[in-house]
DNA sequence: TTGTAGGCGTTATCAA
DNA sequence: TTGATAACGCCTACAA
């Protein structure tokens, strides 16, 4: 009584199985009228289908998979809503799957792809460093989204689609040199990230460089491991501990826009008006630095057709119509109210100071 | 040479698949050189049990589930993690599980506890409107989070922890009139919605009734259904629309933090300061009120606390040491920048505009 | 300690 | 149009 299968139904009815599954799945040859019966018993009974039964039996099924590590990532909001849409409109369903922190994404692709029979997978989040011996055991095609080209490991066998993080890092800093700023502080990832973190910090170091400012490693601020995520909360803490720190500037890159509007509320505790006495530039181009106070200037990833893309990769790798590609797309850099020309001291409408002397 | 099972692994390995099986799980009895030599051409040959055959089989699990609607929703993301801690710690493991808007998440729940052998559930988000009949076809217990007492449905058969809506938002609002406002507009749900955000409309006409205060419809924004959302983009939206409309208030309460950091620009850019020319308030207790500028006064709800009762109330049910029940927890006013005493117009102390226009 | 065989709940193949 | 029956890949008695 407790789990009624197939064969229930069946006897209920007086039929056999595959009378029943031929019911349920909409097969063509079935009498109208028995299959009517069945989904009515079916109906009544409360009977559900094991999916593990079916899909130990299924060999296609017009699905993949879309892991995300770091679903609280806001920036990953759009990406995933426009992912699933587009894959809909392929008519394949798309299951999402939060992939923890320490998990590995790759390992858990592989688990899902046998127990669901997929046709593709996209990642999103984490920085796949895989060997690729191991990517190679992933039989069917993969995308990599927004994550960008890595250094380390060989590369991807699937296709990636993102934008050039360290030429738009570069951009948006050097946009900031543009305003006069020389000591630019900076909030990144973890020093040991491989990926993202590294490719934007690599950018922000070329801009200064290219401007002939000298790189000052007391103007970076690292997540540290198991403590920041690229959440406002720790936007803010990187502050502080660069504000305690007595560093000195005029300008602030936080590598997100979490990060950045974390800063912005940090610094106002500080007495530091943005962008009076501070400017702050973000990156991804999130929706909350537009409603922010002041708005948040940032380098704006195109979310919406960083996604499009992606799917359409990958549904181009499915259909064996051309090879695993990286696509990059141009980012666009979006002034706002956070930033603002170079002043000196004195010079500022409001006088503030920020960086204590030391 | 697609789709390597145990059998293979046997092949290879010149024993049964049994054998095998014990290796791969465990098992107490199997020879410790067999074990070693099975596990090292599983790592070669990079096999990977499949896991729907696995769940066919399976009797426990040892699992339970998490369903989540609307996964963006930045008041879940301390929820999902704190039950997903709190979860392993009892030795089970957590599925998540997103629910897309329009899918039925007791369906859904019904598929998973089969397909998974899953011993429990707890729903997030949505209003979770089923008919009692179908609710009892869950076969394992379940927990409601966050989502409150329901009034036109029989309620539910499952366990509920969360605040009191209606309660919480009438403090909220009590104190929005205990400043001296008296015309306080609300941004709420949609105009059908029998659940959280009818309670919470609920207790802000409460507190206007208890305070002499006429209820005016003028001052209602409910959400558009199929557009708008618990966003910062639906609150900036809404409260252009109160704008536009002509509404005069000198307060705005949100009855959701996210909306009323989107209302903050909609008023700065009307040239309406916060809180100098308007209070406004949310509800939630998110992170990102405390950091926005002005940081926002709102009704925190105890998200971690609600979680581990959750947690906590699921796993007596399980255990079968409780009935379900509906366990409710109070939340608190946090005061921050947004809110302040009522003026009349040309009263504010701050009068003047500090940043720049629009 | 190991192997064989049966069954988990479906779907697909084949006769009827 | 239907109904047996053989897989699907794994686990687990039970026998060896």
């Amino acid at each position: 009584m407790d789990t009624v299968t197939i064969k229930d139904i069946a006897r209920k009815c007086g039929v056999g199985v595959s009378t029943v599954s031929r019911a349920m799945n909409n097969h063509p040859d079935i009498n109208p009228k028995t299959k009517e019966m069945i989904l009515q018993v079916i109906a009544e009974s409360g009977f559900v289908p094991n999916n593990s039964a079916r899909n130990l039996k299924r060999v296609d099924a017009r699905a993949v998979a879309l892991l995300v590590k770091g679903m609280d990532n806001m920036f990953f909001t759009d990406i995933i809503h426009t992912i699933e849409k587009e894959t809909q409109e392929q008519k394949y369903s798309c299951i999402l799957q939060q992939v923890e922190e320490d998990e590995n994404e790759l390992e858990l692709a592989l688990e899902l792809v046998k127990e669901k029979r997929l046709r593709g997978i996209i990642f999103l989040g984490g920085n796949f460093a895989h060997p690729e011996e191991l990517q190679r055991r992933l039989t069917v095609p993969f995308v990599i989204s927004t994550i960008g080209q890595l250094e380390k490991a060989g590369g991807y066998i699937g296709g990636s689609v993102s934008v050039d993080n360290r030429k738009e890092s570069f951009k948006i800093v050097d946009y900031l040199c543009s305003l006069g700023h020389r000591q630019i502080a900076v909030l990144t990832s973890a020093e040991d990230d491989e990926s993202i973190g590294k490719l934007r910090l690599d950018g922000y170091r070329q801009a200064l460089e290219n401007r002939g400012i000298a790189f000052d490693p007391s103007l970076v601020v690292y997540m540290e491991p198991e403590i920041d995520r690229y959440s406002l909360a720790s936007g803010y803490r990187m502050t502080k501990k660069l504000l305690e720190a007595g560093a000195r500037f005029s300008a602030l890159y936080a590598t997100a826009d979490t990060l950045a509007l974390g800063a912005c509320r940090a610094l106002k505790e500080a007495g530091v008006e943005v962008p009076a006495d501070c400017s702050v530039a973000g990156f991804d181009g999130l929706d909350a630095g537009k409603y922010y106070i002041p708005s948040l200037t940032t380098l704006e990833q195109p979310a919406e057709e960083i996604a499009e893309a992606t799917v359409r990769h990958l549904f181009q790798l499915i259909r064996k119509k051309e090879k695993p590609r990286r696509l990059f797309f141009e980012g666009k850099l979006v002034v706002r109210e956070s930033t603002q020309e170079y002043r000196t001291r004195g010079d500022s409408a409001t006088g503030g100071n920020h960086g204590r002397e030391n």
